[in-house]
DNA sequence: ATTGGATCGCTCAGCGCTAAGGGACTGGAC
DNA sequence: GTCCAGTCCCTTAGCGCTGAGCGATCCAAT
């Protein structure tokens, strides 16, 4: 009936009575539940030689198109980590041989980052894993109240300016 | 009418239209919106010199007890870290002056760290602005919604065991 | 009374990230 | 054609965390 939040609410009521700590029902939930997700999805990874970053590139790279290629700029956009961290992000992905970076024909400045076969065998093995994982951390809620779930943060995140369109 | 993760959502379907990514619907924004979140909440603390690590020891603390006294392993369970995070997040606070560290009475191993009054005065003044940061991230979603979500979020982490009770 | 597994807090090497900044190149304004 | 603000990717110092492991202490079983 009660999770770690509960009980961080009731001692918020009990020493700052006057604070409305009603917020943190759902951002402190958020945030555990993100770093729990985190963790499993980890293990997975590391069962095929990866680490969340490493997994995080190949996949972009993997849904992004038929060639499975990207700039780095493009990898940044949709990481939300900064340029300095894909830089060496790709560093250690090409030193493995699962990417490769090649130079722009179009834009002296640009690098284009292609998958490698291998990469395509890796990433394309740790997928099923990796979403049956996350198809078990929400095996608690109904199809209807993940649609649910999903479209009241979906909200949450166009508030905040995370739109595409 | 469309966040990142939707745009996400249609790239696998055209790569990979044989999975069921239906569940990064959830677990994607689940991870985006605590970035976001925290991204928000760490632009406070800033405004008070302090980060997220110590901003969430000094929180422990003050909403713990009366007396805002907990040992090291309390709060290493409650903040999802390591001890010896713990151990370089206390060095920290003790260096300058907002917590202290005295020998448990009653254990030869343990510790007690308390809030100073310093301490209690910073924590106290970083409040409001937290509360109404995070007031200000929900902003997008009525009282109703938001019961509805923290207790949908709730449901999935009493089934990851995060239970209290 | 002794023993041995569990728990306490701490140490430290290694790692990935940020923040700041640099050189190279682009492309619109003039 | 020239300029120059903007964008590209990379570099590096510094930072906080993890993971492994330490000695000290506790406590239940014998």
């Amino acid at each position: 009936m009660a999770d770690h939040v509960d009980l961080i609410l009731e001692q918020w009521g009990e020493q700052r009575p006057d604070l409305d700590a009603s917020p943190m029902a759902v951002l402190g939930r958020l945030k555990r539940l993100a770093q729990v997700a985190d963790n499993q999805l980890r293990a997975n990874f590391a069962r095929h030689g990866l680490d969340s970053a490493s997994f995080d590139v190949l996949a972009t790279l993997r849904r992004s198109n038929s060639e499975h290629r990207l700039t780095p700029a493009g990898l940044m956009r949709s990481s939300m980590v900064t340029s300095g961290a894909i830089t060496q992000r790709l560093d250690r992905l090409e030193a493995r041989g699962l990417v490769t970076r090649t130079p722009s024909e179009t834009d002296g400045r640009g690098v284009q980052v292609t998958l490698t076969a291998k990469g395509l065998r890796l990433i394309d093995g740790v997928l099923p894993g990796h979403l049956q994982t996350e198809e078990t951390l929400l095996a608690a809620l109904s199809k209807a109240e993940r649609k649910q779930l999903a479209d009241t943060l979906r909200t949450l995140l166009e508030s905040l300016g995370d739109r595409t369109d």
